[in-house]
DNA sequence: TATTGTTATACTCTATAACTATA
DNA sequence: TATAGTTATAGAGTATAACAATA
């Protein structure tokens, strides 16, 4: 394999990249072919669209996650939210209390468990999330332009096989 | 919208699922209506199930990345694969350092820019980018039984306009 | 004996500022 | 003035062990 940089074999065909060492395109073709590697330059590239949006109601996409299970799950409880994000239960505490603190959620006794608490979006918290949901909706249209509603949903059904398919939350 | 766990509206139809306070599945429809939410999701299960497979060549996810890169791109600058892989400079650095120390890689002087270094595989990096492209092509054949090759095909090319459409690299 | 929620803690990943040598 | 490589450092994100209260 020749060198990328060697000046002996440059320009053929002449690419009109400016000057300085780092200037061609490396060869990433391997990377491209793994499913795993495209999976998460895209959700990357999406979330590095999804966070200014979310900026405004200081949320960060974990939070965002949080409270719109919370929103949609009136009542459920720390390890139902942990199951269904694949978030581990100590990371979740702190999420949950700024949360709190902030009068977006508050919990309340579970009917049946003494042990566990039901959670649920107080008034603010409906209001903020509902704000959040449309501008997190818009901005997945606005990022994926050159994609149809059908590969949109061609897309999402193949992704949901994958981490459906192979033990999605048994490691952590 | 009712309580997830109020037992007052228990069982109709009965699930089959286990006691305690989470059993019941909780409500993501929206989240995973996004693109982003299941692209995440996706990776996450993939490279977890690449992690153990690149444990016995001791590489990490980016180490593997950086290293294979290298090995297609002989000379290539670090500054490149920061771009071809959308790392930091900085936070390359450290990765670097330590394929060097153990041996994989190497530097040289650029043939035209005294302030750049070639960046190359020894011997025995070579052999164990090659030992571990193997291992990590074996592994995602084996996490995704449920894709056809032409579905895998679909996948990649859809992930591939997601990220390359949006402006990918420009916010790190 | 198992589960819920929690604390404390450690480790990895990612990001920013600033410096030097060179272009 | 801009770029390549580097240092130091800060902040997210993710992980394990262990505990009290309750099932």
């Amino acid at each position: 394999m020749r060198d990328v940089n060697d000046p002996s074999h440059a320009s053929i065909p002449p690419s009109g990249i400016p000057p300085g060492a780092g200037s061609t395109a490396a060869d990433t073709s391997f990377l491209e072919s793994l499913v795993g590697y495209n999976a998460r330059r895209a959700a990357l590239a999406i979330i590095a669209q999804v966070l200014p949006e979310l900026q405004p109601y200081d949320l960060r996409v974990v939070e965002f996650s949080v409270l719109t299970v919370v929103a949609h799950n009136p009542g459920i409880t720390s390890r139902q939210v942990c199951a269904a994000l694949d978030i581990l239960p100590p990371n979740l505490v702190g999420l949950l209390r700024k949360l709190e603190q902030r009068g977006l959620i508050h919990k309340r006794a579970h009917p049946s468990d003494r042990r566990a608490q039901g959670l649920y979006v107080t008034d603010a918290g409906a209001q903020v999330q509902r704000a959040a949901q449309h501008a997190v909706a818009a901005v997945e249209q606005r990022a994926l332009p050159h994609l149809s509603a059908a590969e949109r949903a061609t897309l999402i059904a193949l992704l949901r096989r994958v981490y459906q398919g192979s033990g999605a939350g048994t490691t952590r």
